[in-house]
RNA sequence: GGCUCCGUAGUUCAACGGAUAGAAUAGAAGUUUCCUAAACUUUAGAUCGGGGUUCGAUUCCCCGCGGAGCUACCA
């Protein structure tokens, strides 16, 4: 049924048999026959021409000969420059396309009890601060990984790992204590998270007029920072939250909900969630007794002033602190410690961490120590590096004011979408509910789009002065393709047509690229999959939907009389209708049935 | 300085070592008595420079040039 497979079999074996040449049939690939040659398939000739001792177009003719004599699949075949392009024939599609139909979460595998239990964490936020841009591609991206590694047959765990602790919550806490007045979130109509990140600023600002304040007293950046007062304050206020002051614990609670609330917010309206969160409060000492362990086995060393190391320099890194001299944890100890739980909570195989390619020296090291400290897992942990997101002159900065929030921009673009489907008409006569649904679920299905079709590992640009497009490579187009498939179903059931038998039914050449592009799917699950990225389905969808409109539009569906031809055209609706939508799932992006 | 990643149309992005480097936008020109024109069609436009490996290089290797990141007893 797979077609590619059996040609590539077939090839194998006429090789095998012109030639000699054992070629496994993994090994050949092939690839979809470009536009302007005659064929479906085409297959290239040049690794057999050495063995075979003629010219490439030889080579291809030969085996071309071999292929329509020997494999009933192949009926035609033509070699241009040693490619060689095979024409498939065309009954053989209605089989292929019946497969597909006829299997339930096509291009999907189910896990097992036995599979890999995969356990990916994303998100990672500071407590002091609202969600921005840069959030929601990790959100996203982790999301989406998860998606398509169940997808692929794991076991997945969500985690996040929250960092609602040290100086910077110190800071909001500080800022809202002394200038708060009370406020909260209820107070204020502010989502908690904002309110706190308002504090926050607050907070620098004051600093920066007291540094300012100090420096016209003579103080050079150095003694005025040491000379703050309110810095030192926020010290303090960490000390105390060390020891455990009840004071300062129940203030940080108070306030650390305050934050979740509003996270929980924008993580629901994108439609993400977690199996398990953990807190770095919980688990920042946990890799201390790690590291002694590790000390113990001579795996660190300790030097005079009694801080911890690990000498990597074998392995081409540095020397790494894991304990300060006065026996506190750094950022790396934490990791270990968070490792540590999470291994005691699961069994896992694999960790995957999506975090910004900014930490691409912390996790190769990472993957040292926890290999070191005998994490079976650690050796192999993924860093899943992904790039930033750019604006156009640079990146984003919280002193300039350039951060975009998450919230704000997934408003700003329900907000568009509501205003396109107005201007479109698109919703006239739609209950108002429905209607917003559908400027939710495309306007953050244009955002999502955006920032998952590109490579994951590289850095990104996102103008704020240009909105993101709804025509086009976007998350839209595929959505409305959807939509319109949708409205030609209702209406073939209305008719009362049903999709019968089409075996008779000869598929024209539009027809039969579509069924190759559906026949893709599975593949490119497994790609997304072991390559970990979700851009290639979401290149994927848009190549379907693209081929589904040139079909759209050169096929009557309805109009079509041959009652076998009809069937044909409604099944390869419905089943493109079913792959985008999981394609799109796959995605974290949701579909509407009209729009 | 050292290490890592990246350089493709004006712009934003594609291209398991494969054919004449694809899309989308912006530009130009079209398609609606017909299943949703958020669509379809036509047109013009690009691999940073120099070597090497290969039948074949945007892709792999080396040297430049340009950009980003890391190189904290911050997280």
């Amino acid at each position: 049924m797979q077609i590619d497979l059996i040609i590539a079999q077939a090839v194998s074996r006429a090789v095998k048999e012109l030639y000699g040449v054992d070629t496994p049939a993994e090994k050949i690939v092939p690839q979809a026959t470009r536009k302007e040659f005659e064929g479906n398939l085409t297959v290239v000739t040049f690794p057999w021409v050495k063995a075979a001792r003629k010219s490439p177009e030889q080579t291809g003719t030969e085996i071309g000969e071999w292929l329509v004599k020997n494999e009933p699949a192949v009926s035609r075949f033509n070699v241009i420059k040693g490619f060689l392009n095979l024409v498939i024939e065309p009954t053989y599609w209605c089989e292929v396309l019946r497969h597909i139909a006829g299997t339930t979460d096509y291009g999907t595998v189910a896990p097992t009890d036995r599979s890999p239990l995969v356990m990916v964490e994303y998100s990672s936020p500071n407590t002091n601060k609202p969600l921005h841009l840069g959030h929601l591609r990790n959100i996203l991206l982790g999301h989406s990984l998860s998606q398509i590694l169940a997808a692929c047959g794991n076991r997945v765990v969500k985690t996040n790992i929250v960092n609602d602790r040290g100086i910077h919550i110190c800071k909001s806490m500080l800022a809202w204590q002394k200038w708060g007045e009370g406020a909260t979130p209820e107070s204020t109509g502010k989502k908690g998270d904002h309110l706190i990140g308002d504090f926050y600023v607050l907070f620098d600002k004051h600093y920066k007029a007291e540094l300012a304040q100090l420096k016209t007293q003579g103080m050079s950046d150095e003694e005025a920072e040491k000379a703050s007062t309110l810095m030192a304050e926020a010290r303090e206020m960490l000390r105390r939250w060390e020891q455990g002051d009840e004071q300062v614990r129940s203030l940080w609670r108070m306030m650390n909900e305050w934050v979740y609330a509003g996270f929980d917010a924008t993580y629901e309206r994108m439609g993400v969630g977690f199996d398990k969160i953990y807190y770095e409060s919980q688990t920042y000492l946990e890799g201390k007794e790690k590291v002694l362990e590790g000390l113990e086995k001579g795996v660190m060393y300790r030097r005079e002033d009694g801080s911890v190391w690990a000498d990597l320099t074998a392995d081409g890194l540095d020397h790494k602190l894991l304990l300060r001299s006065d026996g506190t944890s750094v950022y790396m100890t934490q990791d270990i410690g968070t490792a540590r739980l999470r291994y005691q909570d699961y069994p896992i195989d694999k960790m995957i961490y999506v975090v910004g390619n900014e930490q691409n020296y912390h996790f190769q090291v990472l993957s040292l120590l926890l290999d070191k400290l005998g994490f079976s897992w650690g050796k192999g942990l993924v860093h899943f590096s992904y790039g930033m997101v750019e604006l156009p002159n640079g990146k984003m900065k919280s002193r300039e004011g350039t951060v975009v929030d998450a919230d704000d921009l997934m408003e700003a673009m329900v907000s568009d979408a509501r205003q396109v489907s107005d201007e479109l008409g698109k919703l006239d006569g739609l209950p108002e509910a429905e209607a917003a649904n559908v400027a939710e679920t495309v306007g953050l299905g244009a955002l999502k789009y955006f920032l998952l079709k590109v490579d994951p590992r590289k850095n990104m640009t996102f103008n704020p002065e240009e909105s993101i497009d709804f025509n086009g490579n976007t998350g839209p187009f595929i959505q409305y393709t959807y939509a319109r498939i949708r409205s030609v179903l209702r209406k073939a059931a209305e008719a009362g047509f049903q999709i019968g038998e089409y075996a008779a039914a000869v598929p024209c050449e539009r027809e039969i690229t579509l069924i190759q592009r559906l026949a893709d799917y599975p593949s490119v699950v497994q790609e997304a999959g072991r390559s970990y990225s979700p851009a290639l389905i979401a290149n994927y969808a848009y190549d379907l939907v693209k081929e589904y409109n040139q079909f759209y539009h050169d096929c009557s569906i309805l109009g079509e009389t041959d009652p076998a031809k009809r069937s044909l055209r409604l099944a390869l609706s419905e089943t493109t209708a079913n792959t985008v939508k999981s394609a799109l799932n796959l995605l974290g992006i949701g579909v509407v049935e009209r729009m």
